[in-house]
DNA sequence: ATGAAAGCGCTAACAG
DNA sequence: CTGTTAGCGCTTTCAT
């Protein structure tokens, strides 16, 4: 059955030398210390036999473990498969594991997945949950644990981080939205305590002033989570203004999804009464009914990004704290067109 | 900057007792073992302290690490974060951690990923890639280690296995269709070397059997791989044949989607000219266009299931191996119709 | 260049 | 019931 494990002391007796010796021979960074026959020996011998060395008695020894723990909130968001699998193409090539953990955007669990990670001695962290005050990770960063921020972040709090230009974002839907006609454009914002919702919110009042477009306490509602069920809820809200808006700027696609069907209960269709605009560009968002139309963010960039920052800061403590913005881009489809006549006067 | 990490040492000097009186206190298996006044002092101890115990060095001393390695193809997969979530439910409250290795399909990897994942000393795995001959996965069970496959099985292995009834799924999506009164029914089927294809595959042909329909060769198509691509290429072999099908039944969502593609390609619509099936019923396939017809596959409830049986095959090596079947379901939406009379002949 | 020896933090006999 | 001791498998001084 289970063959007993080997350790170097089997390898150390078939290759005739010392374990210490077959420790330095395996060790890229010490092998220069062993002889070169010697060494080539304990190749021969560790092959032979099928060695491989055992990462927990290594860990407990040097304090590293090549491993990075990843906070994410829901890996059933689509958003984070693709960021995640970013990562792992550039840390599988530097011998790190990725070590998940979901808190489901709850901060006591946050911290208590986060005690885990620790616990298992992870030599860094992406996290992908920050809030805009976040304890957990401010103390994370404070103790001196290597940390990146990824497409949320803690602004003036000196992190490293890897985001899209949120605010960009929304000022490309909006001028998307009035280059087709739209001037009552509303805006279904994300939670006020994520930097997303906050900077795509202020982005797009800011894109309104300077097309010199009013938004009233109406046109703006915003959600308590990124669901879509929460969509529902607050386009539903939108949509009760009266006027009421030609257009509505989602601050992410699962939210525009609630908008899709909001607009199908009060039996409006998308684009003919109301355009619908997303932000994330999630798989799939090409087949939805209707095709949604998208500020589009680089994903997998950012993931592949955010861990080549983490291991230049976890080889260099004294890294500078940097924040690397990256540019959405404008996916059109068909949630979107030229708004329609305000319907007849009577 | 980083506190030292404290040790049960540091503990039982604030204590007054012998770290071994520690350890026993803060195993729950053990503090039996200790008088309940020093076990309240040790608690204290720790809790004042802040203590946390270092799962590296108990699973050096114990060979047993409370992780779990989970293998699946591609977390951008819809089908698999479901799966997931639904096993992290089950194993975080026994206090295992999930470590996630992705092989891309890729036999070389997965012997490679299974193999980190065996170093990492996890206590068992769960297997969603199994080919139905797969060498690593013979290994594996051979060697006696834990493993549960799921979704895809290995026919008369005796493994343990947690998947859906493929072949009633295929009859109920072909019952469907023939309800709807398709006689010219077509299968777009997944690899034949995993036991989803090839039992979608078989379930097919008996339920056309059944149902006094022929299915002649240019009715079935192989894709190779799970995805889109794949499915737009074998499903525009199968919308050669003439007569063309009015039906296709897919061997999954992507699938499914490819075929969409593949129609649109045509300048045929779905399902007016023809009807189509999918397999999973992956997230938001109620959002496509047009909804997505399809087998539903209770995917969380499979991950909880298959994380409770490799739980209790860890407790009891002795464990009899079994295969649980889960009853899929027919969805029905808007991507099937009754089949469209055939076109007018000159 | 290599052997010897100590120890990472914890557990599990074994004493007492 | 609790202290003592000997490792788990590896790395890393320190000698030689």
């Amino acid at each position: 059955m289970h063959q007993k494990p080997l350790t170097m002391r089997d390898v150390a007796k078939a290759a005739g030398v010392h374990p210490g010796t077959v420790s330095r021979t395996l060790n890229p960074l010490t092998r220069p210390l062993v002889n070169e026959r010697t060494a080539a020996a304990v190749d021969r011998a560790a092959r032979r036999l099928g060695y491989s060395p055992n990462p927990i008695a290594r860990t407990l020894k040097t304090r590293k473990s090549f491993t990075i723990g990843v906070v994410i909130p829901d890996l059933t968001n689509p958003l984070f498969p693709p960021l995640i699998r970013g990562m792992e193409g550039v840390w599988d090539g530097a011998g790190y594991t990725t070590l998940v953990a979901s808190t489901d955007g709850d901060p006591d669990r946050e911290r208590q997945r986060v005690e885990m990670l620790v616990a298992r001695q992870v030599d860094g962290f992406v996290i992908a949950t920050a809030a805009r005050h976040d304890e957990v990770v401010t103390e994370m960063m404070a103790a001196g644990r290597p940390v990146v921020l990824v497409n949320r972040t803690i602004q003036g709090s000196g992190a490293f981080a890897v985001v899209p230009d949120d605010r960009k974002g929304s000022t490309l839907a909006v001028e998307h939205l009035v280059a087709l006609g739209h001037r009552r454009i509303a805006h279904l914002a994300g939670p006020r305590r994520l930097s997303t919702g906050q900077l795509r919110w202020r982005g797009f009042l800011e894109a309104m002033d300077e097309h010199g477009l009013e938004v009233n306490a109406s046109m703006v509602a915003t959600a308590e989570a990124y669901t879509e069920s929460e969509g529902v809820t607050s386009a539903g809200r939108l949509l009760e203004a009266e006027p009421r808006p030609t257009a509505i700027v989602a601050g992410n696609d699962l939210l525009a999804l609630g908008a899709y069907t909001a607009l199908a209960e009060l039996g409006l269709s998308c684009p003919e009464d109301v355009s619908v605009i997303g932000f994330n560009d999630m798989p799939f968002a090409d087949r939805f009914a209707p095709p949604l139309t998208t500020v589009r963010i680089p994903h997998a960039l950012i993931g592949a990004r955010a861990a080549e920052l983490l291991l230049e800061r976890i080889e260099d403590p004294a890294a500078t704290p940097q924040t690397l913005l990256f540019e959405p881009t404008l996916v059109v489809r068909a949630s979107t067109a030229v708004p329609s006549p305000p319907s007849p006067r009577p």
